[in-house]
DNA sequence: CGTCCGTCAAGAGCGGCGCTCTCGTTTTGT
DNA sequence: ACAAAACGAGAGCGCCGCTCTTGACGGACG
């Protein structure tokens, strides 16, 4: 963590830092697919060839970028989280509501880095292990919204629904292993259907499904998971 | 429709369909980022600059599969719905589970296809006008069962759920009329709102995002439609 | 102090891509 | 029979990811 002690060090961290950043941007105007290490080697007046002392294919440039995309996302889900918590930590609908919200906004702010994270899987990509451990971070902030919320007893079920099939039961345990979603089957799969629901409605709006039909996406948006949060057994404010 | 008169127009219809044929399964192995033209153009034996004669450009190309793909998926849907319909056409519930398997069997059977009409944008490219009616087909389907549904009064609302606010009015009367969905606003914001967590789960397995952690992909896809489908109102079998 | 080895930027080059333009040839419609 | 349109082939432009070689530089050690 500290700088590194040899000059050598010190510089070669500095490359790294101002190569992820202008493939940050390439990122931002050009998608994903028109990252290009060329163009990277140009704005740094270096030839093409010597970005791979850094980075020794564009993959691994792209597994950086989605690392840093998955902690940007997950750190404003926290900061959304946190900012009502503070004050009302049993406003559990109110919560959901925000970390719903701060998915969206991040989302419009960063179009290509949500697509990176959530669209197409790049062809011939493979994700290495380390980013599936980032992108656990938004979700843990969402379940423990549900644990808390279960817990004090603020879950009010929402008319009669499908119990959670047996066949499910191990799946949710992985669920709850993996982010500490402490709540029994039924809550599990009612949250992760709506986890589901929040990803397909953003996914929409910005990928261009909902195009010259839903104009006001923030008044759907609000409302639609103001349904998804019933779903789990959120009370949610009006919007 | 009926073959061109001219031996000219004849075989020119032929080398489109094989050319689009060579696409859909290079698309299939590759992804659409794989889609070369010179691919194409090599595996049919002419040389890269021909293929301009019938497609002007990769994306117009792209828009061939982009259609093909929306009436694919159209058409399976359509199936799924007639085959419950033509026996029981008032299973409304078994209609929406059958079209949502559809939906993720087509997927699964078909996942660059999937990616390219559901992922990430491809870069650069606008969807021409013609798309957008393709991609109705499907949405028509599934518009129509909450449709009959609710004329015949199988709609159980599902508890306490916010209203849906004036501010999406005009937003749900533009899907009616787009989707010919003849349903009150409250309903229709529903139905958006199961339609985007529709897709949005098939995306999530599809891209990866469950990796590791939900396996039985069919039983947890199964419980999730039937959650959303109580969500409309609808009465799902148990799974 | 001098040597020596690892690190580095640079350049040339490979095969691939989308796309354009030209040039003969073939087919079509008149 | 002849002009016009359509066509396939070829060369070429600028881009891409990636590899290999070469020569310079600098910190560590004898």
């Amino acid at each position: 963590m500290s700088a590194g002690r040899t000059a050598r060090e010190r510089v070669r961290a500095e490359l790294i830092a101002e190569i992820t950043e202008i493939a940050r941007r390439q990122l931002a105007t050009d998608g994903a697919a028109g990252l290009s290490l060329r163009a990277i080697a140009r704005e740094m007046g270096m030839v093409s060839s010597a970005i791979y002392r850094y980075f020794p294919s564009r993959d691994d440039l792209l597994t950086a970028l989605i690392i840093d995309g998955y902690n940007a996302l997950g750190a404003a889900v926290e900061r959304a989280d946190d900012a009502v918590r503070g004050d009302r930590p049993d406003a559990f609908g109110e919560r959901w509501l925000a970390v719903c919200r701060a998915v969206r906004e991040w989302a419009l702010a960063h179009p290509h880095e949500f697509a990176l994270l959530y669209g197409s899987p790049v062809p011939g990509y493979r994700a290495p292990q380390d980013t599936v451990a980032a992108a656990l971070r938004d979700t843990r902030v969402y379940a423990r919204i549900v644990t808390e919320a279960r817990a004090a007893g603020a879950l009010e079920p929402l008319g009669p629904c499908p119990p959670a099939p047996s066949a499910i039961a191990a799946d949710m345990g992985r669920i709850r292993d993996g982010v500490g979603m402490d709540v029994p089957d039924d809550v599990a799969a009612r949250a992760v259907t709506a986890w589901s629901g929040l990803f397909g409605t953003v996914s929409f709006e910005l990928f261009g499904t909902f195009n010259n039909t839903i104009m006001d996406g923030a008044a759907h948006f609000d409302h639609s998971m103001a349904l998804l949060g019933r779903l789990i057994g959120l009370e949610t404010p009006r919007t």
